[in-house]
DNA sequence: CCCTCTGGATTTAGAAAGCGAACCCTTTCA
DNA sequence: TGAAAGGGTTCGCTTTCTAAATCCAGAGGG
């Protein structure tokens, strides 16, 4: 009944494949959270401890990964009146994975959200409709999920 | 210069959030590594192990967890002149998460592909040029990532 | 000047998970 | 009847996670 037809292997080996390298960057339960959290505008270490419940020590070091990585800037910041501190915030390479996160929330609605409606949902700045992740040619139109094809190169 | 604006915590507390119930399921190394085998064709568990090269403890307890959640479907197969084995197939919720790791090998590509071309890409069925992950409106037209708002229920 | 508070982070020790190797069970082939 | 092969589980060892305590620097108050 599966769409997929039946392989043995994939057919670029993981250590050679783009999507291999990006889950062992960020395909990782605390890391996959920091980035939740920042998408949504948290940047300071203790407002990313609160609202993660993880320990102090993980959390560090994960955003020292991020950092590293590329996906976070640290800079620091200063409230007139306290100390300086560091911030954060996501660079361009971790904006641009806003998308596959809201097509992720998304999933989760669908599929884990118990009946219950969304208590997020996307629209288009100035309309009301939601929108929905999917994919596009390069004029932007729809392409249906059964649509796609994936070339190996070369 | 980041444009998300400065939060203390996210909109949505974690434990009510499909994003953060979706990451608890499968924002694990492995679990995502097997979902992106699966999603390439492979089903049999010594398929999976040759491919992943992880502990087959670990293989079995994720098949486990992904069949419980409902993501993967087990069923045995026969070839003729050899024993029933089970084999573990994308579910249509399982499959639903393509476009998600799609667009993560697109991300993966632009950032993490080392200036290499990507080994892999998406076109359209019967078309040439590539497609990309990206947001639509309900009539299908592509939203730009900046013209992305999110409304909270309620 | 000293004391305390606060945010950011490291240290430490015990719990959990990951890991590799070996073993088990069933069926099928020689 | 014996070996092979697929699909696991069992068994120890190592790494990682976790929680709690501690550290550290600068600000503000007295």
């Amino acid at each position: 009944m599966s769409q997929i037809p039946l392989a043995r292997r994939s057919p670029i080996p993981p250590e050679n494949c783009n999507l291999a390298r990006a889950i062992e960057l960020i395909g990782d339960r605390w890391t996959l959270l920091i980035l939740r959290a920042a998408l949504y505008g948290v940047r300071r270490f203790d407002d990313f401890q609160s609202e993660l419940k993880c320990p102090r020590t993980v959390l560090s070091g994960r955003l020292k990964i991020l950092v590293d990585a590329g996906l976070l800037t640290r800079r620091t910041y200063k409230v007139p009146g306290k100390r300086a501190r560091p911030e954060y915030a996501l660079s361009a390479m971790g904006i641009s994975l806003r998308p596959i996160l809201i097509g992720l929330t998304q999933w989760g609605d669908v599929w884990l959200g118990q009946g219950e409606p969304a208590p997020i949902s996307f629209t288009k700045a100035g309309s009301k409709g939601a929108i929905r992740a999917a994919f596009v040619d390069a004029e932007g139109r729809e392409v249906r999920p059964d649509q796609i094809r994936a070339v190996l190169r070369g």
